[in-house]
DNA sequence: ACCTAAGCGAGACGGTACGTCAGGTCTTTCG
DNA sequence: CGAAAGACCTGACGTACCGTCTCGCTTAGGT
């Protein structure tokens, strides 16, 4: 693959001293327009219908402006993806990491639940077949949450709510995947209920519970 | 859809009385060549790579034949992993039910970190554009597995060693899914003592731990 | 270029003995349909406008379908040429064989002076950039009629009104090139006055004009 | 049409009296450049796979500079062959007119056969598609030589060579064109005994050969 | 000595067409 | 009638150039 090295490499979020560029700047605007197409388009149709024409088209763009901008479909996808969600999983501060925690998840549920959840599952699914989609989903999204969620965990072992032997990633591991597993098989509702379900088992485990 | 009635429906799994059928048979190593270059070809590109083309070339067989069998890929690729990895998961009988889920687990860690792994992971992203496949993934595999682990949760409620007041849908996801969602997301490994400390975190629970 | 052996040729006019075959034929009716869109298109916008997308929209056809019958955009148009204009070259046979070819001459210019000259001229344009339209040109246009000439020019020694030391295709080319030329360059007007003078000329030369 | 009065409109050759100008000046060594670029292209790739941005990257300028300057590409192209090809066809001067007229032609069977030819079969070439560079070809290249050839017609109809009821265009016509046919079509050697056969039929004609 | 109107290389931009690939259907010939 | 081959229409792919348009310079009169 053949890009000039001045490309800005979106799945990275660098947006790093780029040395000089002589040439015409790119329009933000243009930017904008195709992100919240491909976003609208992805909660239409989906990320596997989703196509470089039908977003160029509904972004009154080129298609070749597409192409000089997003590596493929994935990388887009992301952006579009991340411009938009970003701002939605805020902690709140309840002085109980658990309690912080908790609610937390049940904010994710509700996310899931949305127009959302099918994006995140899209993007996950779009992960197992493409490699940078991927990593951009773990680097762009996962970690940014996870940092946030050992900062409380961290919080939980210094107000002594949570054993310090305890890996936070299993941790976390354990108390979320359920959630997006749910999200990714459909096998079974995803509710706030579920969210109570896991924490008390996790809190008081199997052979304390009531 | 406008299939012919007669038609092996593959998803439902059904190999029903077909009443007359005058004609020449169905090849039967026509079918296990498909099977087999589908599974070859899953393992190598990923589900959204491969292509019914590329299936009917590398089994040397024609597109139509293919068609005339499978309504759809899903349903195909469904039927190639089964058809190699049906009888992977064995539950072992150790005495108590804790330990023999706690085996069990590791068991499936080490089929999701085996080539195999990288169908499953194929399969559920391939499901979250696909809902036959999903439809399939859930009936023909999970709940196959579901099943059998509802028994062993069973009998560790009547030995005691799991309350009765436990969900049990809500414990094997909690139990299972951080180990799907580390195959899914690779953001850490997949390993014997992951399944040790979830087990250990689920039976004691946090407040409780050493 | 990898196309498979089994394909019509149509630049080599072939219809050999394909030996077998299974698998759909050919419908000679697309056939049809493609050449006839490509001749419209052809003198409504001229060889360098025709686009194979056009070709295949007035003709209601995949440009698949024209892409595994023709290389090229040259080969299709040569084939497209020759079905409407092969018969329009007839000799007549007025006993003398100088006679004959100024009348042949002037039909020349009569058809190079109609809407098949503008493609005539377009084919030759086409060929000095197409190695594979230049060689149909030579084979299955020129050699055609120079055939013919060649015959004509035969029956001439043999009255004695050429003389027999005469290069045929010396002689072919003195008369017909300046025809051609005039097309290509429209430098000057083509008529049919231009072939007596040329018939004249070269009938009784320079020295011996009137 | 719409162009800046101010520029150069270079088929026609003009050089007028730009009024004032304020500015930067046209920079004349990029002009050499474009015109060098383009003739070095057009001789490797053909006037018609020749395109506007391969010449500026190899002239190591913007394309706007080309546009700037050029109104289309068939008018760079003309520049770029006459600027290396205008004085490649002296006319000797032999005293008798014929033998001048004969020796000019084996100079331009030199020439056509040289790496030249090439180019002059490809402008012709493209003078089928495109308007304008037809119309530069006739008055920039094919009018030049033959203002030149008919002064020489001239001279030998007042030397008595040639009857001066010869229409001189057509006498051009049938003596030049033989050569261009076979530089066109390829389908016989252009050879100095080429024109040494034309020149002697159409001094002698057909009745009068030994 | 400043101002201002080009020229200039670079490259973004909305387009069109390219030639290819795979989809899923239909048709032909053979066994 | 089943199977293999392969023609068919459709639609998207990613690329190449088109000709136009900024962008941030440089250059050179005109005042």
């Amino acid at each position: 693959m053949s890009r000039k090295s001045s490309q800005t490499k979106s799945l990275q979020n660098s947006e790093l001293t780029e040395p000089k560029t002589a040439g015409r700047k790119r329009c933000p605007i243009t930017h904008q327009n195709i992100l919240e197409a491909t976003s609208e388009l992805l909660s239409e149709i989906g990320f596997s219908n989703l196509t470089i024409e039908g977003i160029a088209a509904r972004a009154g763009v080129g298609k070749t402006t597409i192409y000089r901008r997003w590596p493929n479909k994935a990388s887009l996808v992301m952006d579009a993806f991340l411009a938009e969600t970003a701002p939605q999983f805020p902690y709140p501060n309840t002085g109980s990491a658990i309690t912080d925690i908790r609610e937390q998840m049940k904010l994710v549920v509700k996310v899931l639940n949305s127009s959302h959840g099918n994006t995140v599952a899209t993007l996950i699914g779009g992960s197992q077949t493409d490699a940078e989609l991927a990593e951009a989903f773990r680097t762009r999204f996962l970690a940014l949450r996870r940092a946030e969620s050992k900062a409380i965990v961290k919080k939980g072992i210094e107000q002594n709510e949570i054993p310090s032997s305890i890996d936070a990633d299993m941790l976390l591991d354990t108390l979320y995947s359920p959630l997006y597993f749910r999200l990714l098989i459909k096998h079974a509702p995803l509710t706030e209920t579920f969210v109570d379900q896991i924490m008390d088992l996790v809190t008081n485990g199997l052979t304390n519970n009531a």
